[in-house]
DNA sequence: CGGTATCCAAGATGATACTG
DNA sequence: CAGTATCATCTTGGATACCG
């Protein structure tokens, strides 16, 4: 559990690793997608994610300078975990009575 | 995810949770269960689990003091995210290369 | 038994500015 | 575009001692 919970641990990483769930990213492009992420926060958990093993770099070489974050198959392997740690948030603010996050999908029952 | 992973994150609370998953424990109990665990996280943890509503606190009067901590239905549905927090890093120290944490499952390969 | 009060060391996070 | 460097600060976790 510890390992699961390192890597999605730490603020922001969740977000970008959904960010990532989408397809192969650049910095500056995750920088727009998660504006009040500091370029530096954002370094470090890229390089974290790198040395995880979760995420891979390719630079193309050129100008400008472009770069693509993409995760790799043990970084893809945490959507489930992901998936899980949303249902769990659903189903822990509806027991607790608190309002629903997004959108209005508590509407008929939450229970499923 | 936010409540959810709040709801795990913070050293120790997921072994915590663990615990209490087994029933009902006492405050000395638990500092047992965890010995490396010092009684002021200890006590810090309790009282984020009661304020998320996670766990309800149940003390008996007389001597000595008796003190119950027991999960709620909310911290009970915490769960199925514990599993798949077990199964992901699973999954990930194969795909990462390395050892099971615990029995060999490991078996087909990790040269991958 | 069941905690709380203090103090301290470390780490995480953020703002800002600068470089290749 | 894609980062790194620096600095200040907030938050965590732990050791220890003490109280009801």
């Amino acid at each position: 559990m510890e390992v699961a919970l390192t890597a999605v641990s730490g603020r922001w990483t969740t977000l970008l690793l959904r960010e990532l769930m989408g397809g192969p990213r650049g910095f500056t492009e995750l920088r727009a997608l998660l504006p009040d992420l500091s370029p530096k926060v954002l370094s470090e958990r890229l390089h974290a994610l790198q040395e995880r093993g979760l995420v891979t770099v390719e630079r193309r070489r050129g100008f400008p300078v472009r770069t693509r974050y993409e995760l790799t198959e043990a970084g893809r392997a945490l959507r489930a975990l992901l998936v899980e740690l949303y249902a769990t948030g659903e189903r822990l603010l509806s027991l607790t009575g608190a309002a629903s996050a997004d959108g209005d999908h508590t509407s008929g029952d939450t229970t499923a």
